[in-house]
DNA sequence: GAAAGTACTTTCCGAAAGGAAACTATATTA
DNA sequence: TAATATAGTTTCCTTTCGGAAAGTACTTTC
């Protein structure tokens, strides 16, 4: 007779873990938490701005998590009739509900770094 | 002459990037914030325990994503003199810090969920 | 009409992540 | 002495991630 899951086996858990599981696998990658960033600090760039703000992506990274941001309907993306082409990205309402999740995340960051500084290295 | 970045490039902008590459680069990988939220609800487990608590994780995964959190002095591993060999899993005081971070993360996904319901889907 | 700018997409490739299963080692219990 | 439990490690394999570079398509500027 194996033993079962004990802590995380109550609903509450389950609601939890799955909560985590979610936005996970929304906000995984390496890059969609610095174009979120970036979009909330400066809204209304263009692809080749994100592409200069953003250091080291390439296009196709951003081409490709700029979409998985708009399926998730984190990110807007608007086609503007000017003369050659331009597409401006900004941050949706919802998006910018992620605020205070980015908030914990640099908070927390930078914390750590200190930390370092303060203890070993 | 190419542009340059400009929001990115001010010296408050580029702590908080890199504050968010290290956040995320410490928890990085499918497993970190469920080990971390299982430690937090039920301290002390011991590696059988955490890999019955965490539902589909193996025991390659659950030993290496232990090992690193180690490193980082979030988890502390107690090697217990009980008959049978027991090590001891806790969160440390400063894994515990995280904890803001998790609720985050945890809000945003259930609130994420309930959007789904609440629109479309 | 060539260069440069906007906005991507496609291809090709190597590296990293992650899973299943088997295996090591020790100790207790039936 | 065979089964079961603890605590992992090792091997093999597939999938996913992500980067470099080139290509597409259209337009304006020189």
């Amino acid at each position: 007779m194996k033993k079962k899951s004990v802590i995380n086996n109550s609903p509450i858990c389950q609601v939890k873990i799955q909560a985590i599981s979610d936005t996970m696998s929304i906000l995984s990658g390496k890059w969609k938490f610095h174009i979120l960033g970036t979009l909330i600090e400066g809204t209304k760039l263009g692809f080749m701005d994100l592409l200069r703000e953003i250091d080291g992506i390439g296009s196709k990274m951003l081409s490709k998590e700029l979409q998985d941001l708009e399926i998730n309907h984190l990110v807007s993306r608007t086609v503007m009739d000017t003369k050659p082409i331009t597409v401006k990205y900004a941050i949706t309402e919802y998006g910018a509900t992620l605020s205070p999740l980015i908030n914990e995340l640099t908070k927390w960051g930078i914390a750590y770094r200190q930390s370092l500084h303060g203890s070993n290295e």
